[in-house]
DNA sequence: TTTGATATTGCAACCGATTGCATTGATTAT
DNA sequence: ATAATCAATGCAATCGGTTGCAATATCAAA
């Protein structure tokens, strides 16, 4: 058996055909190697017969282009780094999807990294795709990230960096997001409208944009029609499981007990309705609830939640198509602008207090 | 506006510094190239204190090192592809974020490819990789592929391929599974136990081995129990939203109503659950149900789902390590074996039927 | 002083594709 | 017939790191 084994490795190593290089073909076919790279991608000074045996030939020999060659010779990368706070997560699963499809069809290649939401990996991710050269990066930023000189060294070298969702106000980069603001508000009106006097709000980090802009559009809509800001309303954690388990008894603690609940994420929402609903509160009788993101999870939930759409394929594809414009030489000024995407309040069971 | 933007672009393009390369540190400590390759790999033959003065000057440069001449001179890239059958499902993320684990820490690259389930998307992304000369893939299989052509040329050049959970039983290669016979045999003879008599089974593509062999698992618990099979309980769909929908509309027009399914994915059970719960039926007085995988949604739906524990993270990190032990020479045969994990019942109220 | 061993460093040939600048031969215009 | 034009191909340098094999230097032993 072993000595079987350790032939049939041998055999197999022995028999590894050698890599096959334009030389190879250009030797086969009497040419040089110039003309069998041009024929390879199709230049137009080579004739059309001379490509097609080098063409054939090529197929017949199995020949792979070495992309480390053509790389190191063209000094491109053809690849596009991406940063992004969490991999398990419906959106970013969504946006990623968008993204590949992209720069799939372009012809590029992607680098997924994953900072878990802390700043060191974050920063850590972002030096790493700078050794490896990547020729773009697309990125949201991680929950405690307070500033953006992990990319400078991109930005010196005239790496173009594109943030999407998670992004700084402040910089002058570009961005792809949504109208946190108008989304927050939209879905505090909608609560206000269902009756709810009493309405709190479940989010996270409040560095970042996402979260300080529905806070301010939950703000807006309760002084436009007239309800008093109550800072002790507000709950931040950190969309954990656990978290949100507390979040909820916190709720639950509060009195009078608030008759609405703005949640900045699915996930979390729905673990609060959970919790909420052990403790004997009716969904959306005693409190109606709307979430944020869409997820799958807010069909399942029972009562349905109602929520915010943020379409993260198209988001992903946005991103990409930008990125790859400006890397393709077809936009400059694209690259400083803000994109901002529709989002829309999607009304369900868990916020429906007036029946028709 | 638009000229300040203009020249803006403008500087930052004159201002991109030239990339540094081990021939300026050379020329700027008066070495040779070759000295400052080795200083730089931590070369045993290399002075401490030319190293020293190496990486200080490289540091204040701001070197790095260019993958591409690297892997052009040594003939290997570093990097590990992944083909995984779906993005969108926790499990596959978990087994990505062990995989991840491992590889980073073994200074690999990973490339993660997506067949939305289709052989040819597979069988493309296969190709792609091979054409990106990785080291080594690590792989779950798609639903309708029926062989593994499209993994030859890998092993025609002696790069080393392990499948995990999506397999094919038949192939000598390496494996990475859970007894899914046996786990299929566990949730079936658990329902059996809560005096369940009439168990549906919803599961997918039957050509995959783990379908087949869960399967098996539900039959053999019957049969042992003294149930006898019967073909109409076992429904066969694609574990999409729409189709998780009609395979419970067929549950409900089963005469005499099935007192128990075992259904082999989390997401296509809540889906379940809920579209039975709609119909009137309760859970599980009604109908007990076993779900597989333990994904977050097992403990989110009402009533929480019984499921098998199938530890992505773990197998994850199992199937990594073995790819890169096998890769740094440490290990001939295990690429050989076949690696089993464990699996495990989790009992919760979706099943419950005797209450203590 | 000579020899051998050891510690450092350098030389130069790779790895394979790309591309600016010829070169060659054929065709067309003058 | 000659110059000019064009199509097709080749030459040779280049990208930056790696590594086998020398070469040199240093020191201790003989």
């Amino acid at each position: 058996m072993f000595g079987n084994a350790y032939i049939a490795t041998d055999c197999n190593f022995m028999r590894r055909e050698k890599e096959i290089t334009i030389y190879d073909i250009a030797k086969q076919l009497d040419l040089s190697a110039a003309t069998v790279s041009r024929a390879l991608k199709d230049h137009p000074a080579i004739n059309k017969q001379t490509k097609k045996k080098i063409a054939d030939l090529a197929h017949k020999l199995g020949y792979r282009s070495n992309t480390f060659a053509s790389n190191l010779r063209k000094q491109k990368t053809n690849t596009i780094g991406v940063i992004v706070h969490e991999l398990k997560s419906q959106f970013i699963t969504s946006v990623l999807a968008g993204i590949e499809k992209i720069t799939t069809e372009a012809n590029y290649d992607l680098i997924i990294a994953h900072s878990s939401e802390t700043y060191a990996k974050e920063s850590a991710n972002a030096l790493n795709l700078f050794h490896k050269r990547v020729d773009g990066v697309i990125a949201s930023l991680a929950f405690d990230t307070t500033d953006l000189a992990h990319f400078e060294p991109f930005e010196k070298k005239g790496i173009p960096v594109i943030f999407f969702d998670r992004v700084f106000e402040e910089s002058d980069g570009a961005k792809v997001i949504i109208n946190n603001r108008k989304a927050g508000y939209e879905a505090t009106a909608h609560l206000i409208e269902q009756g709810c006097k009493r309405i709190a709000h479940i989010t996270a980090n409040l560095q970042r944009n996402v979260y300080a802009e529905r806070l301010q559009g939950y703000q807006q809509a309760l002084s436009e029609h007239g309800l008093k800001y109550n800072e002790k309303h507000v709950i931040v954690d950190d969309l954990s499981e656990a978290a949100s388990i507390l979040s909820a008894k916190k709720i639950l603690a509060m009195r009078p007990l608030p008759d609405g609940i703005f949640i900045t994420n699915d996930f979390c929402a729905a673990v609060c309705i959970q919790t909420l609903k052990e403790a004997g509160i009716r969904i959306p009788e005693d409190i109606a609830i709307v979430g944020f993101n869409n997820d799958v999870i807010s069909k399942i939930i029972e009562p349905k939640l109602s929520t915010i759409n943020y379409p993260g394929n198209e988001i992903g594809e946005i991103v990409a198509r930008n990125l790859i414009n400006h890397l393709q030489g077809n936009s400059n000024l694209q690259l400083t602008n803000t994109i901002i995407i529709k989002s829309e309040l999607i009304v369900r069971a868990s916020s429906l207090k007036k029946k028709k």
